[in-house]
DNA sequence: ATTTCGGAGCACCGAGGG
DNA sequence: GCGACCCTCGGTGCTCCG
């Protein structure tokens, strides 16, 4: 059981490559991925736009500045990044059997056929799942190798881009001590903060500190576990992930919420959106939770527990009304969030209908007038096309809006397989175009499920 | 006008069973 | 009757991850 390694594959600027996988016209331009609206923040950026020193999390505006007047500053398009990534591990999967997923973009895999493998057949490896993610998907990961998932993270940031990094036993030591104990898992700002003011700045003397000093530090359970790391022990194993558990939905307002009236308007989409992904998952919810940030950002949580877990979207959405609050008694709500836990397999619906969990308290009854449907404060003006929106039209085929106003929008017809596409401007209400399918845009030339299946 | 969104896990508190 | 103890559950806040 000597040499174990463990690989890490990170794929590169994922969401801005998916942009530019899927949108010929934005390669080797400076893409910016994230919220558009004045509180958004950078999800994803890619390399000619980190040349500028954008980063993901930066908020959207000064991302936008940092880069100037060449940025194409685009809306997520989650259902596209999914697909990407459901087909960047089914090809991962396919060379390694067991993948522990860490994200859309991130896995750790350990396969079994390179324990006791020296370093160059590791990196023969490597090489081998780059191209082989490049060639059914069109983009780039990045791998690093190491004798635990630790190491084998640190190693796929020093690929990058475009790379792969196998760190040996041998250089183990020397390349942990000198890193910046925040390049650690588990170390966030807090930890770091305490750790400074201690005047521990690396690994290396984090990895110096005794058991007992840790735990003092970063407490009993954390800190230990820190160290041990720190130290270069790390035998977690590589395992597919569980199940969720929690689904949850959130969205921040683009003007703060002031009255009950207007939080009790958003619960219910919110609540919706969060709840059909808990249908898709297949289970039901026992606990509901409802986030608040307000305007200074500290968050309130409020959660209910229903007697037993349901399917029901009234029981949970009306669950997740009532545990509102006034922002007249605790402040402006910058944010509102939904999430569902507790959740269990329920094969039927409740066992026992007459204890259904009580509806609205009999004031709410009585009063029988409706809320008078106030504007949803997150989308004031609703345009026709929005930018980067993706639309279809009967003659020039599938396309993405890159500009849209004064009554006109703007057209770049193209998808993965077409090359950069002829653009078009047309009146904002022409009849010809209609909206499409994201996905669409990754699936031209058509994808062949499982290529090992000719059909 | 900095600070998304979705998810996991820990600390700590009080209630209640035993 | 009461305190000490352990345990679990529900609820809240905090930290961290990408």
């Amino acid at each position: 059981m000597d040499a174990r390694w463990v690989l890490h594959l990170d794929m590169d600027a994922f969401f801005a490559s998916v942009e530019q996988l899927t949108r010929p016209t934005l390669r080797g331009r400076p893409v910016l991925v994230g919220g558009t609206g004045g509180r958004g923040v950078v999800a994803g950026a890619s390399y000619e736009a980190r040349v500028f020193g954008a980063r993901s999390a930066m908020p959207m505006h000064q991302a936008r500045r940092q880069v100037g007047a060449t940025a194409v500053v685009l809306p997520p398009r989650g259902a596209v990044y999914g697909m990407a990534s459901r087909r960047v591990f089914e090809t991962v999967r396919a060379v390694i059997p067991v993948v522990e997923q860490l994200s859309f973009d991130e896995a750790f895999g350990e396969p079994a056929e390179l324990a006791g493998a020296d370093r160059a057949d590791v990196e023969r490896f490597c090489e081998q799942l780059r191209r082989r993610v490049l060639d059914e998907t069109g983009l780039v990961a990045s791998v690093g190798a190491g004798s635990g998932k630790q190491i084998a993270k640190i190693a796929s940031d020093l690929a990058k881009p475009d790379g792969v990094r196998v760190v040996g036993r041998a250089e183990e030591r020397l390349l942990l001590d000198g890193l910046p104990v925040r390049r650690l898992w588990g170390i966030g700002p807090v930890a770091e903060e305490k750790l400074h003011r201690l005047g521990i700045g690396t690994i290396g003397q984090f990895a110096a500190l005794t058991d007992t000093e840790v735990a003092s530090i970063l407490g009993a359970t954390i800190g230990p576990a820190l160290h041990r790391l720190a130290c270069g022990i790390d035998d977690r194993p590589v395992a597919e992930r569980a199940e969720a558990k929690q689904i949850s939905a959130e969205s921040t307002f683009a003007v703060d919420l002031t009255t009950l009236e207007q939080l009790r308007a958003e619960v219910g989409p919110i609540g919706e959106h969060a709840y059909r992904r808990l249908l898709r998952d297949g289970r039901g919810a026992r606990t509901v939770t409802v986030k608040l940030k307000k305007a200074d950002m500290s968050v309130l949580t409020r959660s209910a527990t229903l007697p037993y877990a349901t399917t029901d979207a009234a029981t949970l959405t009306s669950a997740a009304a009532r545990l509102l609050l006034d922002p007249q008694d605790v402040g402006p709500i910058r944010l509102l969030g939904v999430g569902f836990s507790g959740l269990t397999d329920v094969r039927q619906e409740s066992l026992f209908p007459n204890l259904e969990f009580p509806e609205a308290s009999s004031a709410e009854q009585s009063d029988h007038t409706e809320i008078p449907a106030p504007q949803p404060v997150s989308s004031p003006a609703t345009a026709l096309w929005r930018v980067g929106d993706d639309v279809a039209h009967p003659e020039l085929g599938h396309g993405w809006v890159q500009g849209a106003g004064h009554g006109v929008v703007t057209v770049r017809f193209e998808t993965r397989g077409s090359g950069p596409g002829p653009v078009r401007t047309f009146p904002a209400d022409e009849p010809g175009l209609g909206p499409a399918d994201p996905v669409e845009s990754l699936d031209w030339p058509d994808y062949v499920a499982g290529s090992a299946e000719p059909d």
